[in-house]
DNA sequence: GTGTTTAGCAACGTATACGTTATTTTTTGC
DNA sequence: GCAAAAAATAACGTATACGTTGCTAAACAC
């Protein structure tokens, strides 16, 4: 064979991931860093000169993209990253609060050991120390882990990958209400509350419990959104 | 213009939407109705010949069903339908439950009025009259529409596609268990059970009937699936 | 001057071609 | 005869080319 010549092949030989799976997590990386803003725009060749490959492994990323609510396709229009409005918020917290309660409730009913728990047990005194600090990044890192190893430890996949999604849809405003607000020191407590729940197998608990939680959280959100005129985050 | 030759024209002007649209519609149409059974196996290539496309709409569309958990993309082997064994039916049932309960819910708290509720009271009617004919089919097809009209009626998009992707994996397996378990009759004083509290207001009383509804439909699937030793669906 | 029509252009949807890789088969050596 | 290695084949991942479509703007008519 001639496999000499090994300069413009198709796969350089970089990576084990696929172009695809590359340009999805870049572009989502920029729209979840702001990066790319909302209401941002740009064609699929500018996004594939960009990111170095052809349209073709874009155009799959963006479909992806698309499918999980963070971009949308618009004929000769490109790509938009798409805005969050107050309205978004309160869908996306409905969901989270359906999802992650279900996904307390199932965890408590496996009455799982302080082992199998330890992720969310550090992410709450995690939480607790960067509160201590004055750290909000580290607070809300750790208040993200908290909730992505409920979501993880659960033990059903579907409702995983449907929670994260969903929870990614929301980051940017997580992160911009999160200096806006004022200290969240209710969340720690209601963590704990929970995870003692999960620890007796008290699985209607662990539910209402946290089901309260998100409800609050979700309240607080919509308040500083209204208070402050957030028009689109 | 040479506008004269029309022929081999990309688009044949045929309907309005795209070729990816429909590779979708039909593939997914072919599972759903058990054309394509649990474990088919097809190339993309032989996809594509038998929708008259090309590779591409077909990748397209079979990515997006890939990520809807309806099939799976394995290298050199083509797309497979993917099978559903007993512990998917419990997450799927789990993931319903949480999430129809949340839209009963969100239902009950813009306390609704009978027009707007017309869509579930007819197909809780529609239930009642197929029960008294032994009419199975008929019976399923109405269970079906009011559960997607609690979805449809909730107003949470998000929460809808996600209920609606999850109720398609599992479309297979209850079609194949309706007449493998005795006759449903509990499932339409719980719905009307349901209604009465939607419309009343009563957001708790809904969530928690509508809860108890899915539960129990689920412990009676999963019993059937055991009891019938059903490996896969 | 304003509104309508038409022509040009840019971007996307689809098809196709190409290179890589995994699988399978054949051949060779023991 | 069996096992291992190499070559051939087949399928996918990616790139590229082509035709269509929708936007933009210019020109003409009223």
């Amino acid at each position: 064979m001639i496999a000499s010549v090994q300069k413009k092949a198709t796969a350089p030989a970089a990576g084990k991931k696929s172009l695809v799976e590359r340009a999805y997590e870049q572009i989502k990386q920029r729209i979840l860093d702001n990066v790319y803003h909302p209401g941002f725009q740009a064609l699929e060749n500018e996004v594939a000169e960009e990111l170095g490959v052809s349209r073709t492994p874009v155009r799959e990323a963006l479909i992806r993209l698309q499918h999980e609510g963070l971009v949308e396709l618009i004929p000769r229009r490109g790509m938009r990253v798409v805005p969050i409005v107050a309205s978004d918020m309160k869908e996306i917290y409905d969901v989270l609060t359906s999802l992650e309660s279900m996904a307390a409730e199932l965890l408590a009913r496996r009455k799982p050991d302080d082992l199998e728990l330890e992720p969310m047990i550090a992410a709450t005194n995690d939480m607790a120390q960067a509160l201590e600090l004055g750290d909000l990044d580290a607070w809300a890192e750790a208040d993200e882990r908290y909730h992505r190893s409920l979501i993880d430890l659960c033990g059903n996949r579907r409702l995983a990958n449907m929670a994260n999604t969903v929870r990614d849809q929301g980051h940017r405003a997580r992160m911009v209400t999160l200096r806006l607000r004022k200290k969240p020191v209710a969340s720690i407590q209601e963590h704990q509350d929970v995870l003692e729940a999960i620890r007796s197998g008290d699985w209607q608990a662990a539910r209402d419990i946290h089901y309260a939680h998100r409800k609050r959280a979700s309240v607080e959100l919509t308040e500083i959104l209204n208070e402050y005129r957030l028009p689109q985050l």
